[in-house]
DNA sequence: TCAAAAGTGTTAACGATACACCCATGA
DNA sequence: TCATGGGTGTATCGTTAACACTTTTGA
């Protein structure tokens, strides 16, 4: 026993496409070890334990990388779940450890990291994701019509992370590690609209949003759209530092 | 090697006296051996090992139990700190383990939990503290006298931790864990002064509290108190409860 | 009668909300 | 010329912030 096997790492990484929000999850396939038949399948959240030498920050990214190839993206700590049972509440979990090798009551404490990023940009497999890893075939699944099935207690991690993000989203600049460099306006409103739910009035949106001095205008509009082209902007990260440092309170 | 090796958790209590807001600390007081000479002492937060068999919530509450007496309040998660170092980034911290029996360079990661308290309800030793830890001789210190020199990573964690009081403050009831059961508003505003370090209007900050429905007026006045008798109100956490499902706001 | 904190009202500035029409573009 | 999303101004309302004096009590 050693401390890779009590102490591990889930991301919950939320996906924009730009028309809904959907959370990445694998697949955890269960068969009979002789035949090869499918006893359950249901969807997990990549997770793994935390290597003796490295931080638990690195594993979160370690880990994130080999299930999915997605690298290169800001975790944020978001909650550690400990409770005696976690791991065994349904028959399914206890089944599936037994086989993998593990003691379904040993104690596994897990650190809950999430994110925010633009579905778009995966679409799996990535190629660099690890061969070994494959199998778990990530995807993205939508907030509004989760699966039903999921390992753990990854459905009640998932539902808290949640609203941590929709609370977040309003304080943290989270949005902008899944806007593009150059965004529009529009685009911020449907990124904000979709996360939290509900709509905001264009007019008022956009007069807040212009208030805000880290958002910056460019020399720039957009092409070849079929419509009036907007306005680019960009987010200037040390004005928001500064902004931050002395002011502590903004977003919407 | 086993669970409790290498989960462990910390408690960050504030306790505000009514003057000012100080932290809960411990001594540690490393001895030489033989001759029981000082080497070295420093503070500590609480913090202890996570017993196989419980949650961590409730490790976090029984080693601030065992060590200090303090009993029955509310915990709250906080962060999780799993720096490589954090246990030996001093010369002092290394010596210490070793001399506990410890590996500096075991992996330990800590689940930090915060409270708000009536520092005036603690006074050490509290009766039923168990023997063996008053040696620890908890103590407040103030916050803006913070001393000097601590164990492994806790002024890190304490600096976080107060960043994260003083934002939570603002939307979270945590004042009430700290009020008693009938209180003016003059003492909820110089509570709010003093953990936030700045200070309020009267009339504006009245005026915001009255507004809230859960800080309910009752039939009664302070008594021989030196100056004008205050109205008192007690905090309504159904009312709280209600309120804060369907609005989502408020607070300071 | 004094000291100490309680209690109170108004104004001005700002922020939030509600609301409807024209504009520039590519197809 | 049409469909699409971009872009704009104003009025109302509620919130915040600034400000000074009177009241009640016990000592």
């Amino acid at each position: 026993m050693d401390f890779q096997d009590f102490v591990s790492v889930n991301c919950v990484i939320f996906g924009y496409d730009f028309e809904k929000l959907n959370v990445l999850m694998l697949d955890r396939i269960m068969t009979e070890p002789a035949s090869g038949k499918i006893i359950f399948t249901d969807k997990i959240l990549p997770g793994s334990h935390v290597n003796f030498d490295e931080d638990i920050n690195s594993a979160a990214k370690r880990v994130l990388f080999e299930f999915t190839g997605i690298d290169n993206i800001e975790l944020h700590q978001f909650r550690t779940f400990g409770a005696l049972d976690r791991l065994n509440r349904q028959d399914r979990d206890v089944l599936w450890l037994r086989t993998i090798g593990q003691d379904p009551y040993q104690r596994v404490v897990s650190i809950v990291f999430y994110s925010l990023v633009d579905a778009n940009k995966y679409e799996w497999p990535i190629q660099h994701q690890k061969e070994h890893h494959q199998m778990y075939n990530p995807g993205w699944y939508p907030i509004n019509d989760l699966p039903k099935e999921m390992a753990y207690d990854h459905h009640f991690i998932l539902d808290e992370a949640l609203a941590f993000l929709r609370d977040g989203v309003k304080y943290n600049p989270l949005v902008f590690e899944l806007l593009p460099e150059k965004f529009s306006l529009g685009l911020m409103q449907k990124i904000y609209e979709t996360i939290l739910g509900r709509n905001f009035d264009k007019r008022n949106f956009r007069r807040k949003l212009l208030k805000m001095p880290f958002i910056v205008p460019l020399n720039e509009k957009q092409q070849s759209v079929l419509h009036k082209p907007a306005q680019l902007y960009y987010f200037d990260r040390k004005i928001y530092q500064q902004v931050r440092k002395n002011n502590y309170d903004l977003m919407l």
